[in-house]
RNA sequence: CGGGGCGUGGCUCAGCCUGGUUAGAGCGCCUGCUUCGGGAGCAGGAGGCCGGUGGUUCGAAUCCACUCGCCCCGACCA
């Protein structure tokens, strides 16, 4: 029981890299393409993806978004018209130049998101503060030619929802974009029982052409921090670099306000990091693509009447569940077990002679792996009560490591030991001062996570680095 | 993009240093029988232009050059 069944993939314990991308391959979440960073989003990885935008979209048109969808392809020069936009984004943005064998008058861009395309047909909606506020939302792939790729985490080309939004004041976009980051807080908060952090960005970290970006952050277990979404308040500069002006009801003529937003395929892989064990991945019962799996055991001369219970229980729950019935008999009970504990599967139920005669059922929970023996009849309730505590104890976990990891250094000389020792964050008092943030780059590797939203009184405090009076307090970590 | 490592059946690897008939193992896969409450056993079987290109050689998985891909560690990013 104690020996590792999983053969061939390190501890997650020992080498969370490389368990990682065994891990997904094993479990058939994903797997390479043949294209340098590029991947293939599998059936048990893409399930998870639907689960999360159906909870996601859900919220969205809660709160008054709608879908559409905008082009892939970007023409240069709409990409070029916001400054800092194309400065943020050019390293890796990727080029099409001809169609067909006929070179094109004008390159287009591959979409790294979708700023440029959208304000440019917003410039043509937006008239009147009647128009205003508009509030779409598209589910797309974007491209963004990185150097260095990690399935799930970061790829060249990636699955993600974007929000864009238009309002006619400062104070409209404002709050769109903290209730979106509400939304994306307790999203994943409490369908991928994830603890979080939610934050302002620094100037230096802030998206490209953003007044201010907000972000949801997590922490991985090897002490990283793990961006697990953002949403920007784009001010007017949009607005400004592609004319969307409305009138407003005094009959003057305003730049528009906007948001932009987003999470994409990188929560698959922070659900991955956070909550799988040496056994394999261990799914929030919420995102499950299945969250119970019925394990017939019998002997030969037992086999009808197994299945055959077996599948009335399947038929009980498959409505209110993800469920599936695994009669293969090519496999042993045992090899089964392992098998759907290392697809992360998060309740198995087990249906042999002995529980039908006892009329009870087996139960093995996959966070604890534990056994439960459970009256045959309780089973609806029990898997209602086992999936909710499951989910609620994977979270629990998180955040426990997370508070855990979140430590408040007296001074330089301390926070500079954590970072290296023990990782994690670190909040400390802070001046404002871009120099103090390179500078702890250039020593510790970390960089300043966000600045946290509830605002701390640091009157009287000094910044950590440099000892001038600060401003905010600051989570640093070193990140992914 | 710099430093390091690795590419040999589906997977994990041996073989390479010191070139020489038919390229190996374990796991997986297929067939059959027996099994089945924590990765079952026996018997038989299929599957590989050794990442790619070029070179050296009578002869290359093995030596040389180039190239592609993946992983790890650093500089940039959801």
């Amino acid at each position: 029981m104690e020996e590792k069944l999983i053969k061939e993939i390190p501890k997650k314990s020992d080498n969370l890299a490389q368990w990682y991308i065994e891990i997904i391959k094993r479990a058939e979440l994903a797997d390479y393409a043949p294209m340098k960073g590029m991947m293939v989003i599998r059936p048990s990885g893409y399930a998870i993806w639907e689960n999360i935008q159906r909870l996601l979209d859900k919220k969205f048109k809660e709160t008054g978004h709608t879908n559409a969808y905008f082009p892939l392809f970007i023409p240069e020069s709409l990409l070029h018209k916001e400054a800092e936009h194309v400065k943020g984004f050019a390293p890796e943005v990727a080029w099409v130049a001809y169609g067909g064998s006929e070179k094109l008058q004008e390159k287009l861009a591959v979409r790294p998101t979708s700023e440029s395309i959208i304000c440019a047909m917003y410039s043509k909606w937006v008239h009147s503060w009647r128009d205003l506020p508009i509030l779409i939302n598209q589910w797309a792939n974007v491209v963004r030619w990185e150097k260095v790729t990690r399935p799930f985490l970061r790829t060249t080309e990636f699955l993600w929802q974007e929000g864009h939004t238009v309002h006619a004041n400062y104070e409209d976009a404002q709050k769109e974009a903290l209730t979106i980051l509400d939304i994306y807080k307790d999203f994943i908060e409490k369908e991928l029982a994830i603890k979080v952090y939610t934050g302002e960005k620094s100037e230096r970290e802030k998206f490209a052409g953003a007044l201010h970006t907000y972000t949801v952050e997590a922490l991985m277990p090897d002490g990283k921090a793990l961006q697990a979404g953002t949403s920007h308040n784009l001010g007017q500069n949009f607005a400004k670099a592609f004319d969307i002006k409305f009138e407003d009801r005094n009959q003057s003529l305003k730049y528009a306000w906007q948001t932009s937003w987003g999470v994409s395929t990188r929560l698959i892989g922070a659900s991955i990091m956070v909550h799988g064990d040496d056994e394999g991945l261990i799914i929030p019962p919420r995102v499950a693509p299945y969250q119970v799996v019925i394990v017939p055991i019998f002997k030969m001369k037992d086999r009808s009447t197994v299945i055959e219970e077996g599948e009335k229980l399947y038929n009980e729950l498959k409505n209110s569940y993800r469920i599936i019935f695994d009669s293969r008999e090519e496999y042993t009970p045992g090899w089964k077990f392992s098998d759907w504990e290392m697809r992360g599967v998060p309740l198995r139920i087990e249906i042999g002679p002995r529980d039908i005669k006892e009329n009870s059922l087996i139960l093995v929970r996959r966070d604890t792996r534990k056994k439960i023996k459970i009256k045959r009849e309780a089973i609806l309730d029990k898997t209602s009560l086992l999936l909710n505590e499951i989910q609620k104890e994977l979270f629990l976990k998180s955040k426990k490591f997370t508070e855990e990891n979140t430590r408040y250094p007296k001074d330089y000389e301390e926070m500079k030991e954590l970072l290296k020792t023990k990782k994690g964050f670190v909040a400390v008092p802070w001046c404002n001062n871009e120099e103090c943030e390179l500078k702890v780059k250039e020593e510790t590797k970390a960089t300043i996570r966000f600045f946290p939203m509830e605002e701390e009184d640091v009157s009287g405090k000094k910044c950590v680095v440099c000892g001038k009076p600060a401003h905010r307090i600051a989570y640093f970590a070193r990140s992914y």
